[in-house]
DNA sequence: GGATAGGCGGTTTTT
DNA sequence: CCGCCTATCC
């Protein structure tokens, strides 16, 4: 959350004269036009571009789609097109908007100008994320949309605290109706943007006993109240202001001449919306995205967006880049490919001319389980190690954070460096949160989020008993928690211990208040964080975590010096949650592939291909042939981060919550072309039972067991189906396997080539007696030790006691 | 107010 | 199976 900043004293420098072009280009002054039009000279900076790219950056009048594939200079496009308006005089820096979704994306955009027209880009006052231009632009007009200036900005966080408070307000049971889930109802509204009074009666009826659209309209009411918006807001109520306010809409339109979006695939309604109502005015809108790469439509991103663009903005040029500067041959093969499955796309070819004979094909490798896939990619990181590859260009991508454990645990083992990019952020720990929250109540006295947070952090015997007195006063009222305790102070009603405690605390916060303007606020910080006993508090902390939390805080403070006031890191640090992850020394990088999008290295590994996980069984379940085609581009995103080795693994067995599961190779496997993937022989041995799913597998048939020594009873039953069914189901019949729902896989009997594999999935009860002795395909042979349900505890001869399935052993 | 047991959920994440 | 949150007890 925050606030202000120095939000007022840009505008001047931005205002001055944006009304005008600037006409002729020689008159420029020192600004970066100048500095542009005198690099015009040569032209240089679109000296290198191929005639695609250079379309791109010359075509500036009226709507342009880029699209842009995997490694074909996305970004030097967006960058050169910035500089070729500038140069040609078209713009004053001012004048441009350039839109992106992350700060980081900003900042790089900001950097890359800055070199091509060779000097600082202070000027484009307008390059940065939806929400970082949306809050210059509401902190500008703020009481037309119900709020004031120094509006505070919510996180996840603080909106979830609000959230229940709404819901409990409503006399609602807070368990069946979790803030969490109505946070991602409201946050689902405000990406098609949908104010409540806009939400379609049959959803807003779903949630809270038909409760939902006033809980929303509660909600709304609340943050204005606060005078707080959350992220949603940002967006949401820019476009009530452009609707409501044709005037300040039309200045809008008037000043941004040209407009640059980013991954254009990745824009929800809202910003569409944003985006049009802008355009409206003015045709020069230039959208660079990839519909290949869209892989946010579970957090509200329309592709259809980008599938619509050419419809939706008349008269648009569409301009393809596909030769690609990244990735070998048989690496954009391969993803090309695999993509080529889905329906519903642009389509775009991916081309190199960089045919380097040497190149290697992509790799796919078969584990027993997760623990040898980890061990196996272990092993063959230190033998690239040990041929001189740095391991900051070998990255493993995974589809889902609990993965990299094991990949973890392996590295410490092996002593291998890594690094693991995502996870909670720098501002999200809880005692950086915690300082915060003492900072926004003196910046912001109405800010009742962060009061509640501190109000007793550390323990001043102010509990919940006090508090309610508090919260009655504020909310009968109408007034701020910090004014309703200051007039309870004067009275009887709270108990005269507790009464000082609060007395004191409020004391504390006027004093600092008054110290604000007088001192440098890192100072200030510092002073209250001891005065206010916050510090003392971890360093009385005998935990573990203790140390590294008071070397958290001393960085905050550290970090606020780049900062001017209190109120400007305020607002940077509500918009700008990023750490720097600038570890020392080289490593691995282990990570999502959702956070893999725009990054590259020299080697990729991929573990996980198996059905269930990768493509994974929740999106199949809940958003069907959109949720695989997503999941696909998932894969595509991952292997075209490769520049030179593509490795993609997968297990015959995985652990899930605490069960052995044997799995099968996923359906992207077969997706990849022959001529450009080599399979590397099984280390060892082969597990699940034979044969895909939904499909006939080309990994199926490199088992060892056909090499004949094998005869265990699974392989038997697994051959006899195959007998008896004569073929398989056409391969990529996924049709098949999004009926084969998590539901049906728990319930239902789990058949595979028509086989029934599964006597008792799910609640059923296992017919299986204590003492039998059962064969399991990964542990071999054991002894039941006992049973619940399902789920037997077996004593195996050579693996130990386990805890399986029923389903995954067979009577011996 | 702090410790502890039981319940629940367990894909992806930015602003 | 494991980790987190909450409710409950002292």
């Amino acid at each position: 959350m925050t606030e202000p900043s120095g939000y007022s004293d840009d505008w001047s420098a931005i205002d001055a004269g944006y009304d005008a072009a600037p006409a002729a280009p020689a008159r420029a002054g020192g600004g970066i036009a100048a500095r542009a039009l005198a690099a015009r000279r040569g032209p240089d900076y679109l000296a290198g571009l191929n005639p695609e790219q250079r379309q791109a950056v010359e075509t500036i009048d009226g709507p342009v789609l880029v699209l842009a594939g995997a490694g074909t200079g996305k970004t030097r496009v967006l960058t050169t097109r910035i500089a070729h308006i500038l140069s040609s005089g078209r713009a004053w820096p001012s004048q441009i908007l350039a839109v992106t979704f992350t700060n980081k994306a900003a900042r790089e955009m900001r950097e890359r100008i800055g070199h091509l027209i060779g000097g600082n880009v202070d000027g484009m006052a307008w390059l940065g994320t939806f929400h970082s231009i949306c809050v210059k632009i509401l902190r500008r007009h703020a009481e037309l949309v119900g709020l004031s200036s120094g509006f505070s900005i919510l996180d996840t966080d603080d909106q979830l605290r609000l959230m229940k408070q709404v819901i409990q307000a409503e006399g609602l049971d807070d368990k069946r109706w979790t803030a969490r889930a109505f946070a991602s109802l409201v946050d689902g509204w405000k990406n098609r943007a949908l104010t409540p009074k806009d939400v379609p009666e049959g959803e807003a009826r779903a949630f809270g006993n038909g409760k939902g659209r006033k809980l929303y309209a509660e909600y709304q009411d609340r943050l204005s109240v606060l005078n707080a918006a959350d992220f949603g807001d940002l967006l949401l109520h820019v476009i009530t202001l452009f609707k409501t306010h044709p005037d300040v809409l039309a200045d809008y339109q008037r000043r941004f001449r040209f407009m640059l979006v980013d991954e254009y695939q990745d824009t929800n309604i809202a910003q569409y919306l944003w985006l049009r109502l802008l355009a409206q005015g003015n045709p020069n809108i230039c959208c660079v995205g990839d519909d290949d790469q869209s892989i946010y439509g579970w957090r509200g991103a329309e592709v259809d967006n980008i599938l619509r663009f050419e419809h939706d903005f008349a008269g648009a040029t569409v301009i393809r880049l596909e030769r690609n500067y990244r990735s070998t041959s048989h690496i954009l093969a391969a993803a090309s490919h695999l993509i080529a499955h889905n329906e519903g796309r642009l389509g775009k070819t991916l081309f190199t001319d960089d045919a380097d004979p040497e190149a290697e094909p992509v790799c796919v490798a078969s584990a027993w389980d997760s623990e040898e896939e980890a061990r196996s990619i272990g092993d063959e990181i230190e033998a690239l190690q040990a041929r001189g590859h740095s391991l900051d260009q070998i990255a493993i991508l995974v589809r889902a954070s609990f993965q990299m454990r094991e990949f973890e645990d392996r590295f410490v083992t092996l002593g291998l460096n890594y690094r693991v990019i995502g996870g909670p952020r720098f501002y999200e720990r809880m005692e950086i949160r915690d300082a915060m929250a003492y900072f926004r109540c003196i910046a912001q006295p109405a800010d009742d989020l962060a009061f509640e947070r501190i109000v007793n952090t550390p323990k001043r015997g102010l509990g919940e008993a006090t508090l309610k007195i508090v919260h009655e006063l504020a909310r009968a009222e109408r007034i701020p928690l910090m004014q309703a305790a200051a007039q309870l102070c004067l009275t009887e009603e709270i108990k005269p211990k507790a009464r000082k405690a609060l007395a004191d605390l409020l004391a504390a916060f006027e004093r600092w208040r008054a110290q604000l303007g007088a001192m440098k606020h890192t100072e200030l910080a510092e002073i209250v964080l001891d005065e206010s006993g916050y510090t003392e508090m971890w360093r009385a902390d005998r935990s573990a975590e203790a140390p590294g939390r008071l070397d958290n805080l001393k960085e905050l403070v550290r970090s606020m010096e780049e900062f001017e006031s209190l109120a400007g890191f305020l607002e940077h640090i509500a918009l700008v949650m990023d750490r720097d992850n600038a570890e020392a020394g080289e490593a691995v990088s282990i990570m999502t592939l959702h956070s893999a999008k725009g990054l590259e290295f020299d080697t990729v590994f991929l573990p996980g291909w198996e059905e269930g996980l990768f493509p994974h069984q929740r999106a199949l379940d809940e958003s069907g042939r959109a949720g695989l085609e997503e999941e696909r581009r998932l894969a595509y995103v991952g292997i075209t981060r490769a520049r030179k080795r593509a490795k993609i693994w997968f297990a015959s067995n995985r652990r899930i919550h605490g069960l052995w599961q044997s799995s099968i190779p996923s359906r992207f496997l077969d997706e990849l072309p022959e001529a450009h993937v080599e399979v590397v022989e099984p280390s060892t041995r082969y597990g699940g039972y034979g044969g895909g799913g939904y499909g006939a597998s080309r990994f199926d048939a490199r088992d060892p067991f056909q090499s004949g020594s094998y005869s265990t009873p699974g392989w038997q039953r697994a051959q006899r189906a195959r007998a008896a069914q004569g073929g398989f189901a056409e391969a990529g019949g996924f049709a098949r396997a999004d009926m084969r729902s998590a539901r049906a896989r728990q319930q239902g009997p789990l058949t595979i080539e028509g086989e029934l594999v599964a006597r008792s999935v799910g609640d059923g009860v296992s017919d299986y007696a204590v003492g039998e002795r059962v064969f399991h395909l990964k542990f071999g042979y054991g002894a039941i030790a006992s049973i619940e349900g399902n789920k037997l505890t077996i004593d195996f001869e050579k693996a130990g006691r386990k805890r399986v399935l029923d389903s995954f052993v067979e009577r011996h």
